[in-house]
DNA sequence: TACCGTCTTTGTAACGTTTACATCACCGTG
DNA sequence: CACGGTGATGTAAACGTTACAAAGACGGTA
């Protein structure tokens, strides 16, 4: 059983008076061995490990004027996109030695303001800061820049952003390319949802179709429901094919709504969500659906951080956004699988 | 336009100079002012202000030993369930000027306790590790306990776990209490799924049952179906109608691959999982669970942490680990509810 | 050999903050 | 006046790294 040691444990000047040399030489020794002579080193390397020694993060950060933390800012970690984004971020920071500091926004521009500041005092040396609200009116107190991964960072330096207008479109395509015609969209909020629609309705225009309806929606599962009711009532049964709806949550509702509704899925009306949650394949049918590549987001994002982190500069950032580009996932809400049941 | 201000951040060496006293004056004028004569209290705090003095984190940290940084250590913040955990101990921290520190171990005890070692050279005070494959051998070296947020805490001090062994039996007696008597049920890995499996078995014990079968799943989609199958199979078509199943995804399996036999749920099989994930609700039917309180114990171990935090002391820990006890949900996979369209 | 320049090795001091301890002045009491 | 107490302030130490200085060795050249 080893003692606990409950002595303060030991530091640079500890080993420097045992060997008899100074504080700079042995921080030298350990962190950059050539530049001290070879008889010297060996002797403050044994005596480093003879007591154990480790040096105090605290004491590097102050002299080094960095933290070696990332600020990550997030509505709400437990999110599921989200938690991917966080997740790759992680990956690609944790080889460099940096490491996340964790805060919510809650989606409100003031608590992401104050989580900011609360980082600040923490002393991270850049930031990542998911959907802000704040956009601009983030404290620029860190070293390196705030980066946005985002659906609107309004022009700001350093962004990360998915297509949402490639989005629409693609889920437009889709529906068009299985010869539907009588087309719906329940549509999301902010200008997330706003370039979604556009999409949507920008790949439509060119095409004849038959109906092509419409409802609000704010992503969750009650509006997707309450927005495909409202559709099927304003055009009958019958007046509906295809439905697209900006999240997958929604989705989910709208799969409920129609399944009462007596309408099969997706020979009665094919139906396609967006964001590739978690649980889009675990639906029945599976969910047809546009992927948000959350992982290489938030992974850019990092990368992006990284880039000014090594060039010592919070300036050099591109004002164009990494855009995205979505993914249409095929499942069995649009099409009919072929079922492997033996 | 604000100057940017290149020049380095104001000190209270720079402010000591400016009003004639010593750096320790300043510093008790802003952290204790009734130690300091009210006129170079203000004059202090007037040439502070003026200079746009903000006290630097790192000096701070250094001199007093904490960081004020919370390791959390988690398989994957990618998940919803360790998601939900991390905001809510975010949210007991934060009132208290704590942040959480974030780092993954995909549940590989080798990667723990790297992670843990990071987090030390990050100096965080104390740490949070939910779901510990080292258990005891993660290195002791934060000022503050590693609080256990787990399945399988065995019995060091300082746990949160829930009472998996009551959440198989709830799942059991729900089940007889809707007069199913043909069950089975798909297992899950680990402590946590053998202490499922036994309350589960436990409370079937005692009850006359025409049959019951199992089979080992890994908490998957696909494990989950093909448990469901193997299960079939054996019993028939007719040899089931309660199956639970050790989380909600392997429900989600298990709910398809029911649909594709031609067995209605729930009038031919009730189904139950475990876990209450996001997306329980949004299946069609929605699924009944065992919920597990993700919330309330993310901020249970946060308050066990707080609690040593307070006292100054990493040893008055209970051994007894906090026991949570899971919640049944009902929802329309084992009860046909009262469909409202109309 | 004396001098100069260059290179290697090591030492000094500063960075920012807090706090235990020391110092100093002042006031009241015996 | 001596003593003790009180309140305000100063000094120094703690942490690890690095720019700069200093010192010494060495070689080349006059």
């Amino acid at each position: 059983m080893s003692a606990r040691s409950p002595e303060r444990p030991s530091s640079v000047r500890q080993i420097a008076e045992i060997v008899g040399v100074s504080i700079a030489t042995v921080s030298r020794a350990l962190n950059a061995p050539h530049q001290v002579t070879p008889a010297t080193r060996n002797r403050i390397l044994e005596a480093a490990s003879r007591v154990g020694y480790r040096p105090s993060p605290l004491g590097r950060n102050l002299v080094v004027g960095r933290s070696h933390l990332v600020g990550l800012i997030v509505p709400n970690i437990g999110f599921p996109l989200y938690g991917l984004m966080a997740r790759s971020v992680e990956d690609v920071l944790e080889p460099l030695g940096l490491r996340a500091l964790l805060a919510s926004s809650d989606d409100d521009a003031g608590r992401e303001v104050e989580a900011a500041q609360s980082l600040l005092r923490h002393a991270v040396d850049g930031g990542i800061v998911i959907n802000s609200r704040a956009n601009a009116s983030l404290p620029n107190g860190p070293r390196y820049p705030w980066i946005h991964l985002s659906p609107e960072s309004a022009g700001l330096p350093g962004a990360v952003e998915l297509d949402n207008v490639a989005g629409g479109r693609m889920a437009a395509l889709h529906l068009l390319s299985l010869e539907r015609r009588r087309l719906a969209h329940v549509a999301g909020e902010g200008r997330e949802g706003h370039d979604r629609e556009a999409g949507w309705l920008e790949a439509l225009r060119d095409h004849p179709l038959e109906a092509v309806g419409r409802a609000d929606g704010d992503y969750s599962e009650q509006t997707g429901r309450a927005g495909t009711r409202a559709i099927l009532e304003r055009v009958g049964r019958d007046g509906l094919d295809g439905l697209f709806l900006a999240s997958d949550i929604m989705a989910a509702g709208a799969l409920r709504e129609l399944r009462e509704a007596g309408l099969r899925v997706p020979e009665d009306v094919a139906v396609i969500g967006f964001d590739d949650a978690e649980f889009a394949g675990l639906l029945s049918p599976s969910l047809t659906t546009v992927r948000q590549p959350a992982k290489a987001m938030g992974a850019a994002a990092a990368k992006l951080l990284l880039h000014s982190y090594t060039l010592e500069s919070r300036e050099i950032l591109s004002t164009q956004p990494v855009l995205f580009e979505p993914e249409l996932v095929v499942r069995g809400s649009s099409v009919s699988l072929t079922v492997h049941h033996l």
